[in-house]
DNA sequence: AGTTTTTCTGCAACCGATCTCAGCAACCGA
DNA sequence: TCGGTTGCTGAGATCGGTTGCAGAAAAACT
């Protein structure tokens, strides 16, 4: 009924599991006819081998951590989506650990997969995380982060250029010919979003803009609530607002369309991240572009690499704008 | 370094491995005194059971696979949220197997969830399943499916009432005065979707009103777009409509309002799911809520229930109404 | 005190693979 | 023909647990 055992097949071949083993995961050390054989009345049996028992013995198996606190944010769904492909393609399984941003959780999935002989794992955080903290949890160096870091040698990392995307969002702006244009970072636990802050005020210093900072403390829905709120209440109304990601441009398109603002029409908004949900909500969202697939990509390469005893490495990736309705030259 | 093996717990204890084992899965079998100690060794060199030996030898393990073929979808996104934490509270650790809708994933996925001594499956799908087709993947009725079913004693199933759902939108509607109210019912490849559009023709003609089925062929992107063009180009325009799920109701939007259509302020929509992600939406959109959490919680019972040889199940759940602002009184 | 019952612990086989080592046959050159 | 490679396969220990069985110690009963 269920699958038959290596002892099973190595019976019904009229060999030993040894030589059903290795013509499995080391076909070259069997002679022809044999593996051929052995193959042939594995396959005959609907034999496939216990990835439990291999992992067992050899300590090594094909599942993959991707660590995320939130699988209902669009973000790290489409990055799982990519990291799933990405994995799968070099033979990796994706097992997703959705940790609502708990640090005892992520330490428990942590302790887990590394159990299960998980050979690396991808971390995307909210927060900002501390590899060091991680290398206790059996990863050391094995371990692929989402997000800058601060000590570059624990950790590998892949990243979008928040300088560059800020600067496309706002040379966007600027060709539209907006001249004052606020920023709503969202939920700023992670050094990337501190980054994109950084890179707003940055460039807005240097094209003599003085730089509008919208409150954004809320939390989950009341993100862009306050951002809305504190808008509209100001004296010199900007005309356009960069957010520091997606969700962040919906809560804050939402609520100003509470209070009667429509965007484009009053204000326009570019986003970050480039979410494909953009493309249906009201109206479809200008966005800087993260290019996920690549990173996850990347990611599985990086984690590879460091499993083998390589180098630890930093890979950051270039945005591109994607522009679609909620942005307008001003009136 | 790594985690100790039960062996060198034995050792340090002074006891037999099988006593360090019987400490932790069958406590009551050893006397208190050694139970401490063991206990106590064992937590002093920081020891964890191994799940892959234990699941090797039991069989059993406590991985519970969710199939869902588009984790991007924010409906399987909260769905995935609820059953990962149902299937903590019961001790399982879900894991999310994504299979783009595509029947081979599917069956490489339960094969692989089998090989890994899963206890039992929940799968949440986009097309009609046939659990029979899952049978010789191996769980049997061990099998909990997230829509209703043809033949009803081959899996659980778990699903919200159709009827009442769209009931309660047609009758929101009614109360705020429309008279003339479309469907949209997105892709309509699972069994529940084919019962909302039904139970919206019914209750349509059962208030005298002659259904209007809104085109809804596109996919992704595209979904409600062809219903937005139809919609604009009638003769006589409704003045509402109820999408089949809040994701159409979304792109619905999306397009109305690229065609100069408000929403609400020209036509009211109700979308079906009662997604977070709604209540950032422009408008914040009034839909019928499903209770994921316990829909969740409740397919992990059955599955247990199932795997315990318990019979068959069907739960339907009953819908709410959420009110937000996509909805208005008619002109 | 002697016997029976209960409670606890150790022994050893087992789950399904991998891998080192040893043995055997075929092949090589001299 | 012989010693030395080379190629292939089998034996058996091992990974880290579980569990039926047996026996010893403790408790309960005559």
């Amino acid at each position: 009924m269920s699958t038959p055992s290596i002892d099973e097949v190595a019976a019904a071949a009229g060999v030993h599991r040894s030589t059903v083993s290795r013509a499995f995961s080391r076909p070259e050390a069997v002679k022809r006819e044999t593996l051929d054989h052995v193959r042939q009345v594995a396959a005959s049996m609907g034999y496939r081998m216990s990835p439990l028992a291999q992992a067992l013995r050899t300590k090594v198996s094909t599942l993959v951590p991707l660590v995320v606190p939130d699988i209902t944010n669009p973000y790290f769904a489409e990055l799982a989506k990519a990291m799933t492909a990405a994995a799968g393609e070099r033979g990796y399984q994706l097992v997703l650990c959705v940790t609502e941003n708990d640090a005892d959780a992520t330490a428990r999935y942590l302790d887990a997969m590394q159990a299960m002989y998980a050979p690396f794992a991808v971390i995307a955080p909210y927060a900002r995380v501390f590899p060091a903290e991680f290398e206790s949890r059996g990863f050391g160096k094995r371990l692929v982060v989402i997000d800058r870091v601060e000590s570059g040698d624990q950790a590998s990392t892949v990243t979008v250029d928040s300088a560059t995307g800020i600067a496309l969002a706002l040379d966007h702006l600027f060709e539209l010919g907006h001249t004052s244009i606020a920023y709503v970072s969202g939920i700023a636990g992670t050094h990337t979003a501190a980054d994109r802050r950084q890179a707003y005020r940055t460039l807005a210093e240097k094209h003599g803009m003085t730089p509008i900072e919208l409150d954004s403390s809320g939390i989950g829905v009341d993100a862009g609530e306050r951002a809305a709120e504190e808008l509209v209440s100001l004296r010199e109304r900007p005309t356009a607002v960069v957010a520091g990601n997606d969700l962040v441009a919906f809560g804050l398109i939402s609520s100003l369309g509470s209070r009667g603002m429509s965007v484009p029409g009053d204000v326009s908004v570019v986003g970050f991240d480039g979410l494909a949900l953009g493309a249906r909500s009201n109206p479809p969202l200008t966005s800087v572009q993260q290019p996920i697939a690549e990173m996850g990509r990347i990611a599985i390469r990086l984690a590879e690499q460091a499993a083998n005893g390589g180098p630890v490495e930093h890979v950051v990736l270039q945005p591109q704008l994607l522009v679609r309705s909620s942005t307008r030259p001003v009136r």
